[in-house]
DNA sequence: ATAATTTGGTTTATAATGTAAACTTGTTTA
DNA sequence: TAAACAAGTTTACATTATAAACCAAATTAT
């Protein structure tokens, strides 16, 4: 009857950061923290679920002397994305 | 740019049991562990929580000999669900 | 020059939450 | 009348989320 909800994006900031970047193909660590009002520390934390998860790729790098982290999404992490929202309609119906 | 989702309803159980309840009106403790595969200790607190917050209301009675607890979402609760699925959307479109 | 602030994060301690096992109360069955 | 069952509730534990505290490098102020 109810399709199982993936515990990874189920929580509101994932999700936030996984819709950004279904949506953007890449974005940087201090934009998402813009976006979602996350602070640094949880954000950081989240980021490392789904990279470990395989659903975003995290580069490291500079833009000029400050340090820049950019994810993206794995195609793993969007076929995950779509299978949530499929399964969330078995909860919300449409 | 992200609606905040009502952690009363962000949460698997919960959110199957108020999908139940918004769509039938009326189902009992036994009906919902069915639907929703919960086991009888987690659906027990789910309900209290669900109660607690004022989206739905929990009568006792019996049937037969057999205790029976009847659930109903209330006019809050099939509120708060609506403002849910519409916060939804700010993360997964549509 | 160097002290104070800011930027871009990470680690870690705590609080909140979810979950199932264990328990309770009463009923039916053997 | 003892064992098993039904309908829940309580409680203990594990997981998760979150922010505070921290760190390193760069910038700004003195």
């Amino acid at each position: 009857m109810f399709d199982k909800l993936d515990p990874l994006l189920h929580s509101e900031l994932r999700l936030a950061v996984m819709s950004i970047l279904v949506g953007s193909d890449e974005a940087d660590f201090v934009y998402l923290r813009q976006q979602t009002g996350a602070t640094a520390g949880n954000l950081s934390v989240q980021l490392d679920k789904l990279t470990a998860a395989g659903y975003i790729s995290v580069e490291k790098g500079f833009q000029g002397k400050k340090p820049r982290t950019t994810c993206r999404v794995t195609e793993a992490g969007r076929a995950a994305f779509e299978a949530y929202v499929e399964a969330l309609r078995s909860y919300i119906g449409k």
